[in-house]
DNA sequence: TCAAATCGAGTAAACCTTTACCAAACTTTT
DNA sequence: AAAAGTTTGGTAAAGGTTTACTCGATTTGA
């Protein structure tokens, strides 16, 4: 049954000159542990070897297989990254933040987009296992429970940036909305607006829960009663900030200023006021949320609640850092803090005299 | 010198049922040859043995190890994409289409970006090396000659959109601006506009030489004389395009039309109409150029031209696995189409009775 | 001067697949 | 029924690195 001749065959490449480790050891008179070694920064190496041995790798421009490391090594450098939609204006910088800190950490990243199917968000997951991503920060909805568990099986450290069920195996980024939302109506109150309004994301998102629950809030704190009316459910979307704002400002009571869960549905609801000829921010006042790129390019620049994306890219890449390193405490809870930024969207309320302003808090 | 005994030592991981392709072999009563090739779909394998061995893999749930599995085929199924910076609002849709046609044809991505620094552009690329892209795709300009020698030398395929230099062995894509440039030409003509200005991008940007050459063709083509007055210089940021409206607008001869050399330029000329109170479009049509995602969203919506970034995306997926799969022609010029997209920045000219109007090409 | 201790470098196994080659099991032909 | 041909599965090598273990060389201590 055993054949004990090894003919020899099975000759690969014969005439490319192969770039590999074991040409560096030939041409630094070294072996091949002993470029490994000095590659990977292992104290013991003598530094006149290393010397030698770091020449001829720039001599040669030799780079390392990182395949062939990751299989050996156990360790991929890999962070996979889930988004929804790339085009979708808040993912970028926040795509943009991630790379910059995995890179800064010696990870590359791997990007997958769902477009809210979970068919899709299926195949991004098994893309990033087959790739042994180290871990994945999940920013968008869809993922299931059943494949969650399966997860946990694997041990796949998971980051999940503002969406997504508790879990005792999985990292939490949660946005500080309440702190963001208050920042935004105090701001308004200050300029003297009562009648604020308030248009929701789709209700069945975590994250647009919580802002409406800390609109609500921080509206009671300011002394001013809710009305239901001024309360409208929205979908993140420029049209629906459209149609919410078509009902708030062509329906009953028109309020002074409007408040909304994002940027998007802000932009929407100025193209609205600007459709019925409604002056921003002089008949109205809006403000949006995350300050996404656009909002510094709209007529007028909006004003609007920052939160920001490098941060949360930073967190993100911490605490997959800290599941995979196990220096640091995994899975706590981490809070992203948010702040005001004051553009031009947002004034005195009408017919609000401009002496009657009680804080300096005020737009330039 | 020769040691005879393998003691059996070096046992890893001995807790941890392994899930691997042996594993998956021993469940399915089969080879791990057969097993593999079941994966890799060889026709040879019998299909009672097949469905057996896809049982087992959907009941464990095994993902193959793709680091070992590129190792040996030599094939890393991945493909690298360099941006300059991802929250520019052109490249997210680069990237996505990029991404979509990438995983369509079983590719994974790899992102990198620049931050127009030439020092990262090189980290970029040794990182592509590094992990054995098969393919780059290069979308900024920064790349250094001697670096590009070193990449020829390598064979690593390299596709650059609309930068660089032209090179034996490199494909390039090029967007065909003269179409595109002439249909908002047209456009404008048609709707009774003859002083038009264009805002250029920065000169140093073959892009930015290519749109503007596109617009003195189309200008003559459409028997306007040019008004060296009306040409500026831009730099494709909204600033840039408020300067230089500013300019426009405010200084001599007032056009009647202004053609961008990009979307985020016509943004700018946009605000600076906003200020000194010109009407767009009654008193000035605006047309942009790439049709970024913004473009629908603006006060009012941008008439733009669209450069399908999809098929600039797909292309660019295209020309790499010419490359890779040496099955279709490489290094052949790609041409990009464009195409008009009519929105509600442009009217006709001031003054002109809409009986004048000599086209059906007008915006509804 | 010699033994012990320390240091640094080399050898070879292991990581997990793919695949060339071989062998066994059928199928068809004579 | 035997020979030839055709499938189909198994064995083992290879791919490029890391790293445990080993061993020779050098230094230190007595």
């Amino acid at each position: 049954m055993t054949d004990q001749t090894p003919k020899g065959k099975r000759r690969s490449k014969q005439k490319t000159e192969r770039l590999d480790i074991h040409t560096v050891a030939r041409l630094a008179n070294v072996s091949i542990a002993t470029v490994s070694r000095t590659i990977n920064h292992v104290p013991t190496v003598n530094k006149k070897m290393a010397k030698r041995v770091w020449e001829v790798i720039k001599e040669l421009d030799y780079a390392p297989n990182s395949q062939a490391r990751s299989l050996v090594s156990g360790r991929s450098r890999l962070l996979g990254l889930i988004v929804s939609e790339i085009t979708n204006p808040f993912f970028p910088e926040l795509i943009q933040g991630f790379e910059d800190v995995a890179v800064e950490h010696g990870y590359e990243i791997l990007i997958g987009s769902t477009n809210y199917d979970p068919e899709r968000m299926k195949t991004c997951i098994r893309r990033m296992v087959e790739r042994k991503a180290e871990g994945v920060a999940v920013m968008t909805f869809g993922i299931e429970e059943p494949l969650l568990d399966k997860l946990a099986e694997r041990k796949l450290p998971l980051v999940f940036v503002d969406v997504g069920p508790e879990r005792p195996e999985i990292s939490l980024l949660r946005v500080d909305y309440h702190r963001g939302i208050r920042q935004g109506v105090q701001h308004l109150a200050a300029l003297g607006h009562r009648d604020i309004a308030f248009i929701s994301g789709p209700l069945i998102l975590h994250s647009a829960n919580s802002r409406l629950t800390a609109f609500k809030r921080a509206i009671q704190e300011c002394g001013i009663k809710i009305n239901p009316q001024w309360i409208v459910e929205g979908d993140h979307t420029m049209e629906g900030g459209m149609t919410a704002a078509e009902q708030l400002l062509t329906h009953g009571n028109v309020p002074t200023a409007v408040m909304c869960s994002n940027d998007m549905t802000a932009i929407g609801v100025l193209h609205e006021a600007y459709r019925v000829a409604m002056r921003v921010p002089d008949d109205l006042s809006v403000i949006g949320f995350d300050n996404i790129h656009m909002t510094r390019m709209t007529i007028p620049p909006l004003t609007t609640v920052q939160m920001s994306c490098y941060d949360l890219a930073r967190e993100a890449v911490m605490a997959l850092r800290a599941h995979v390193e196990k220096s640091l405490t995994p899975n706590r809870e981490y809070g992203i803090k948010t702040q005001l930024v004051v553009r031009e969207s947002t004034g005195f309320p009408h017919g609000t005299m401009e002496h009657l302003r009680n804080s300096a808090d005020v737009p330039k």
